[in-house]
DNA sequence: AATAACTGTTTACTGACATAACAAAATAGA
DNA sequence: TCTATTTTGTTATGTCAGTAAACAGTTATT
């Protein structure tokens, strides 16, 4: 699904708005993206779960959804999906028996490290035209709105 | 759905990625959209449709898919609202019997002003931390990322 | 001991898209 | 001019990402 777009910069009062160019621009980063990492690839939440249980492991659904910013509802079929592919495991809090403490298995670092490597190169290419300067501003803009 | 985020800025691999920062700040941003504009009000999708409508009357639907980078059969339903709250009609083209022109109604044009003004005054708030600089930076980079 | 709060889960729902097929109409090619 | 192709709007169907509500089991509070 390509930018289809003919007049690019129609001097529309849409164009004009932060919030409808902030989504335009996610649409162009969220298509590319599965397609950078591949038919079996992750989706980006699959993906975002992923990397946040290998960097803090152990760490609970509950605490992982509220990182990932959704409900525990949700989290529920992403943990699924990687603990079906073997790259995650539910495991057994002993001072909570509520509480699932997730834990990536060797082979959930293996394909995180060789995921992160691609959504890196993905990420290198659609910023080709960007100097370091400016994907630097862009990323601490984009940080700033998420603190409000 | 605030941002349940607690430790704000762990210095993990995600929080580096850009696509990431970008949902992660497109979601603040579309979550706040609806509540700007209250009970009645529009989707994102509806207000783009209204806006271009309005901008460019007599716009095709196949010209107004394009501009909104969705395709034809998304837009039915959305225009199918737009009319059906009587703020545009599908008017015949002479020259095209298949084409249907949208045009926006006295009531759709007055709508779309008072939304305008509603988002404009959103935006204003959210974006009430960042200098004007901060605001046209990050517009001309999200625009140069839709244009790749 | 009783009540409240929390964890992970299921089910049902929504919104925002895409794809494929279609009839009616327009256009291009022979 | 006749035929074949393309285009327009539409319907039907499906997918994906997410929410909300209810639930059982467990833990915390009072």
């Amino acid at each position: 699904m390509r930018d289809l777009d003919a007049s690019e910069s129609d001097d529309s009062d849409l164009e004009r708005l932060i919030g409808y160019n902030l989504k335009r621009a996610y649409l162009v980063v969220q298509s590319d993206f599965r397609n950078a990492l591949g038919e079996d690839g992750f989706s980006t939440r699959v993906f975002a779960a992923l990397s946040l249980a290998v960097t803090f492991p152990q760490i609970t659904q509950t605490a992982l959804a509220a990182k990932m910013g959704i409900e525990r509802s949700g989290l529920v079929a992403i943990v699924d999906e990687l603990e079906r592919k073997g790259l995650l495991t539910r495991m057994v809090v002993p001072t909570d028996r509520r509480a699932q403490a997730l834990v990536p298995t060797p082979r959930g670092r293996e394909a995180y490290a060789i995921a992160l490597q691609k959504v890196r190169a993905h990420e290198e290419l659609l910023f080709s035209t960007f100097t370091p300067d400016e994907r630097a501003t862009l990323l601490s803009l984009l940080r700033k709105m998420r603190n409000r």
